[in-house]
DNA sequence: AAATTATTTAGACTAAATTCAAATAACGCT
DNA sequence: AGCGTTATTTGAATTTAGTCTAAATAATTT
């Protein structure tokens, strides 16, 4: 089998130089590009074996280049050398499918291991990337929003009382009942809860109530 | 530096022999364990360096087991061995602080490769955690509940119509309006819809709207 | 052709919401 | 203690919306 070659980018002209001196001798580098563009046009004419590329880059990233090159090339494997822990780009990438991902401080070894095995059909994930992964995500749903929090908060206690109760499906004549008061005066702090929440509907306020968690 | 110790933990015993046979010339087996309840009590009385564990097991499970080893014996190194990939599970392990999973498909090469690596204090996941968790959760609340669906799929098309227009807020005679029909229709399309669903109030629609996406 | 289901409508009735107007209680402020 | 503000309460008259009953027409299925 032949020797592995790859196509080095990185929109940092030191990291490029600094991958080449200690591949070079083991791998060969066929070319070196600044950004995700230029790489695509690089691997198009190259073919290397294997890509190693950041994400970070000016005019085009490598997140962008990546999907490109795995559906106009997908015989040549690329390896992410990134900063990133962010999960969603981390996964974003996965999906995709490059076969490797390093944190850029990886050390010399990791990434002629991970050049090695990705060559040899294998992928290769730093642990970090697989730590950074196993954190679990935070629905985003349950959250209150910050609007929703205010308008909230401007709400007197009764008023709240009686939102949770609208949105429960309780009629006027019912909150009144349940809480020994007139239906009228229910009618009144519904009509001054929708002022204040700038609604004009009572589906307004049910959505509302919803999304507060009052109800459900 | 001295050999590499390891216990081996696993409820079937071909599978801790086999590893057995082909881990003994390079690294020291001090014991074998059936369950998580044994593993403790080995791995406190023989302190190796490794302790290569399988999840399911009867008695007590891996995961009870490594997290107990965690919190009374963080010198220890854990990799886990298993058949499973389920995202909960393995998140769970990374955060407890095991140093290494693996697949049981994995290669002697990659055992031994793993077993090295953690020895030497570097995290070792095999790169099928790293896919298996790189898929994005399912928000629980984005799924449509079964019930809700086989609700849904028993009403027409033009009761669906007019429940989202329920659900968006508006009125009988908007509605009406809007579909270019009499507000009686709506009203009776409305009531067929409740029957259907089995509620009494508006507010039942209109949660039953949104469980289903039809609005917001 | 007959039976079901879907869509449409009306009238009489009932319930609910809106508007306008205002009283009482509570709270902080000077 | 007195003032202003806000919260909570209520009523009457008015307007709007929703329910119930009943039924016709269109579309589909059997």
């Amino acid at each position: 089998m032949n020797v592995t070659s790859i196509v080095l980018v990185d929109d940092h002209q030191v990291v490029v130089d600094g991958l080449e001196a200690f591949l070079n001798p083991h791998f060969s580098i066929l070319g070196k590009a600044r950004n995700g563009k230029d790489a695509i046009q690089m691997v198009k004419i190259l073919k290397p074996d294997v890509l190693l590329m950041d994400i970070d880059m000016p005019v085009m990233n490598g997140m962008v280049a990546a999907k490109e090159i795995r559906s106009s090339m997908p015989e040549v494997k690329i390896i992410i050398l990134s900063l990133h822990y962010e999960k969603s780009i981390i996964r974003h990438l996965i999906q995709i499918g490059v076969m490797g991902y390093l944190i850029k401080s990886s050390s010399k070894e990791e990434v002629v291991n991970a050049i090695e095995t990705v060559a040899s059909g294998s992928p290769y994930f730093s642990s970090d990337v697989t730590v950074a992964l196993s954190t679990p995500d935070v629905p985003t749903d349950t959250r209150l929003a910050p609007q929703n929090a205010k308008l909230l908060s401007q709400l007197t206690a009764r008023e709240i009382e009686i939102l949770k109760a609208v949105g429960e499906g309780l009629s006027s004549k019912e909150i009144a009942k349940a809480l020994h008061i007139s239906d009228r005066t229910v009618d009144t702090h519904r009509n001054n809860i929708m002022k204040k929440l700038e609604v004009n509907k009572v589906v307004g306020l049910i959505k509302f109530a919803i999304k507060c968690g009052l109800v459900e």
